[in-house]
DNA sequence: GTTCTAACA
DNA sequence: TGTTAGCA
């Protein structure tokens, strides 16, 4: 299929798509027009690219794991263990901001509930 | 009309 | 990332 359909079908803008391609998330070939063509595996593959991104990942990591995903499934296959170590680091570093962020929301909340001295 | 690249906002 | 220009 063209850049449009798999567009319309994944609901991921064709500029994000192509911004995919020179990623290296996706791997179109292309046509002698010049078209990019898409199997059916990326329209799964653009779903799991859009997962990882919203799970906070970068383009080089979510390059590494898409290779290591199988099927309907959103898991890691068995065969890329190593990939569980980098992936842990990312869930440590996501855990360590929202620690720092729940720390200045209570500094905030004090702050606001701080009445002002009156002078006087 | 659709897609392509490149470049700007 | 959206949009636009100029092509094919």
């Amino acid at each position: 299929m063209r850049i449009g359909e798999l567009s319309r079908r994944s609901g991921v803008s064709s500029r994000a798509l192509r911004y995919y391609e020179e990623q290296r998330l996706l791997r179109p070939v292309r046509r002698p027009s010049g078209y990019r063509e898409f199997s059916e595996d990326d329209l799964d593959s653009v779903r799991r690219i859009r997962l990882l991104l919203a799970a906070g990942l970068g383009t080089a990591m979510i390059a590494e794991i898409l290779p290591c995903m199988v099927e309907g499934n959103e898991g890691l296959a068995a065969g890329c263990p190593e990939l569980l170590d980098a992936l842990g680091g990312e869930h440590d570093r996501i855990a360590a901001s929202i620690a720092e962020l729940e720390s200045a929301r209570t500094l905030l909340a004090r702050i606001i509930a701080t009445p002002v001295p009156t002078p006087g």
